[in-house]
Formats: structure tokens, C-alpha cells, sequence
DNA sequence: GCTGCAATTATGCAAGCGTATAATTGGATG
DNA sequence: CATCCAATTATACGCTTGCATAATTGCAGC
């Protein structure tokens, strides 16, 4: 005999439900920080009965997991995204990657609360720290590339201090742009930062980005 | 009659009490994450009955908040202490102020874990909030003062503009060194710190940090 | 259309959570 | 040294959590 009220539901893909799934979490711990990520949460966001999450991830931990990774890459991908669209010129390029980082949709409060929500086990977990580590590490060998291409003429070592100091810039601005939104008027990080990174590098970075 | 098996205690005063717990849940964040910071956690740590927490506390809530409080003004405050000891002249004493703003124990794993935990709290709860403000603004009023007396002629919107910039390389330098303290030589913040402020100062703090 | 099986839901459980409330006790006060 | 009250402990309750397991169902292949 079929019981009658039980939930009507449609059969998909593995991949689709992980993803929902992964998409559910992060919607979440964004929204209420990871308290709110809970098992049952996740699944009625991703359309689903809380049992299905247990059937694709072993355990709430490896969901988490590939959560973070799933935030690290799209990040990434973004920051990728902007350079594809940059003007000729490595200063102009250098210029709006720099602004771009220090404006929405980049600075986003969402995004920092997502990102500060994983910190605390991207310290404990070897393979957190080691997805963390490599995708930091890639932002910044981006970020070098760029300083890099600079008519300058600088020796390797310099170069390596120079793009964590800009790297530093932009990821302390971008965090007190993401903290206290309302502390500064519009684009007044963006200035900041080209300033900035142009004084760290002797370069005039104000002046070519005014030009798009 | 009185029941044998009671735990015997100590009256003490409130504060001594309420620091207690506060301590005790900072340590707990620091270690384990928001999460590790039960009430019944911290009680044990506090040397305390769980209920003794409610009667200081109204809430959990309550206690979340004086232990974010307590850390920033730790922070705050360890990074101030180097300016009591610190050389004369504004340069030096800049110098100084960026120099320990990068080093442990104000660059440490931990603190950051903890910051990390309390983020998205502060992005929601206004009281939070507030703190987080003016003990932020607070640190950047410190820095801003030791830019202002340096041997130049700036207006004030530049030296409110030039005090953000300096604030966010330490900011972001700090959150670098803390997030993968392996991926820097000793010391190597700090250089970078000196040299960058220094740009965008137009000061040469290196030469000077060197004397001491 | 029937069958079989993976995909999915439903149910239950033990543990841990924050909080409320009642009972006890330490130690200053007289 | 008896008293008394604030400081403290103990107990209990209602929820929520992650996870295990059993029951059901959609749907592709025959």
C-alpha cells in the first residue's frame, strides 16, 4: 500500500544535486554565517529532504569542503574575468584589475562573511589550507604578472616584495570596504588603492584609470 | 540537610567572574571556532558552574559581545604599547608603530581565527557593530596622529586618505601573515610594511626602523 | 506495462545546545 | 557564632543538531 502525503519529487543527476546542494550551503553561511548551514537548512533550500544530503557527501564536513572549494574557484574565476576585459597597456591593465578589486561586486559584505566563515577551518584542515594556500598564491602571481609588465626595471626579489605589498593593499582595503561599507563615499577605496599601489611601485596609476 | 557531593566553590567579585568567562571563550573560539564556545565549554574553562554564566550574563548573546569587545581592545592596545617605549622623532616612532603592527604576538594564527569568528556577528548585530567601529576607527586615529606629525604639509583629506591607505597595508599584510605564516621570512612583513607606508608617505621609514 | 534498482523521502535516535528555575552555600555582618 | 543574602551549583526542559536506517518511488530497459 503507497502512502499518500509523501513528497512528489523528480530524479536528476548526481552532479546536479551536489551542486544544488553546495550552492545551498553557501547561500546560507553567506546569509547566517555557518550556524546557519545546518543539514536540514541546506536541504530544503536546495529542494530536497535532508537524507539525500547524507546519500551524496559522507559527511556534513565533505560537503563543507566542497563548498569552499567551489567559492575559492568562482572567486578566481572572477578575478580572471576582469583582466579579460581590461584595456590595452600595462598600466592601464594593472589600473583597473586594482580598481576592480576595490569596488562592488568585489567588495561585498556577503562575500566577506563567507569568506571570514571558513577561515577558522581552512586553519585546521591540511586540505582546506592546501586549496586556500594555492588559490591565494594564484591571485598574487596574477597580480605580480601585471606589476611585472611595467616599463620598469626591477630585480626578482623586489618584484616578489612589491606584489605582496600590493596584494597586502588591496586585501586590506577590500576587507575594510567589506566591514564598514558606509565608512567611505564611492570609489574613494578605489582611489585610495590606485594611489597606493601606484606610491608602492612609482607609478602613476590615478591618472590612467580616469581615461575608461 | 545538606547534600555531600556539591562541588565547593570560592565567592569572588563580578568582575573577576565576568573575565573569567570572557577569557575562557576566547580562548575556546581561538582554538576550536565559534563553535567551541558553548556555554557549558566555557564554564568548565572559566572554572564555573554553567549556570553561573546566565546569572552575569543575560544572555549568550551578551557574553558574545563583551568577548569581541575585550579582544579588540587587546589589540588595540598591544599594538599602542610599542609607542610607550618607542624612540623620539615621528619618523621613528611611525616606524616603530607599522614594524610591531607586523610581527608577533600582533601577527598570530589565532587572533585572526578569532576575528574571523566574530565577523559575520558584526555584520548583523548592531551593538557589534559598533564596537567593531569605533575600536577600527580608533586604531586607524592612532595611526593617523603619527602621520600627522611627521616633518611634511598635507591637507586634511589627504591625510585622512593617505591614513586608510596605511591602514589597509597593514590590515592586509597582517591578514596575509596570519592566514599562511609559513609563506614569509621573519621579518619580511614588517620590511614590506615599512617600505610601503614609506611610499606612500613619501618617508623613508626602513632606514630608520633599522636603528633601533 | 511490468520489473528492478538507484534515487529519494520519512522516521527515529542519541547527543548537545541555551536557558529557566530551584536548591545550596560561602563569608561578611552584627 | 548565628544570621542572612548574594554568589554559586544543580537539575530539568524543550529544541536542534548530525547521522543512521527503513520505507517508498520515479523511471529506464525489457
Amino acid at each position: 500500500m503507497t502512502s499518500d502525503d509523501r513528497r512528489p519529487y523528480k530524479r536528476e543527476g548526481e552532479e546536479v544535486r551536489r551542486d544544488a546542494m553546495i550552492a545551498a550551503a553557501l547561500d546560507l553561511i553567506a546569509e547566517g554565517g555557518i550556524a546557519a548551514a545546518t543539514v536540514r537548512a541546506i536541504a530544503e533550500i536546495a529542494g530536497v529532504s535532508p537524507g539525500l544530503i547524507r546519500h551524496y557527501f559522507k559527511t556534513k564536513e565533505d560537503l563543507t569542503r566542497a563548498a569552499y572549494q567551489a567559492l575559492m574557484e568562482r572567486m578566481t574565476q572572477t578575478s580572471a574575468l576582469v583582466l579579460d576585459t581590461a584595456p590595452d597597456g600595462a598600466v592601464a591593465r594593472l589600473a583597473a584589475f586594482v580598481a576592480a578589486s576595490l569596488r562592488p561586486p568585489v567588495v561585498d559584505p556577503a562575500a566577506m562573511g563567507l569568506w571570514a566563515g571558513f577561515i577558522h577551518r581552512v586553519q585546521r584542515d591540511p586540505q582546506l589550507r592546501e586549496v586556500h594556500r594555492t588559490t591565494y598564491l594564484g591571485y598574487r602571481d596574477v597580480l605580480q604578472a601585471l606589476i611585472a609588465a611595467l616599463p620598469r626595471d626591477v630585480d626578482a626579489a623586489t618584484l616578489r616584495a612589491e606584489a605582496i605589498a600590493c596584494n597586502g593593499v588591496i586585501d586590506g582595503l577590500w576587507l575594510e570596504g567589506c566591514a564598514l561599507p558606509e565608512a567611505f563615499v564611492k570609489d574613494e577605496l578605489a582611489e585610495i588603492g590606485l594611489r597606493s599601489v601606484g606610491a608602492i611601485l612609482g607609478v602613476d596609476l590615478l591618472a590612467e584609470a580616469g581615461k575608461e
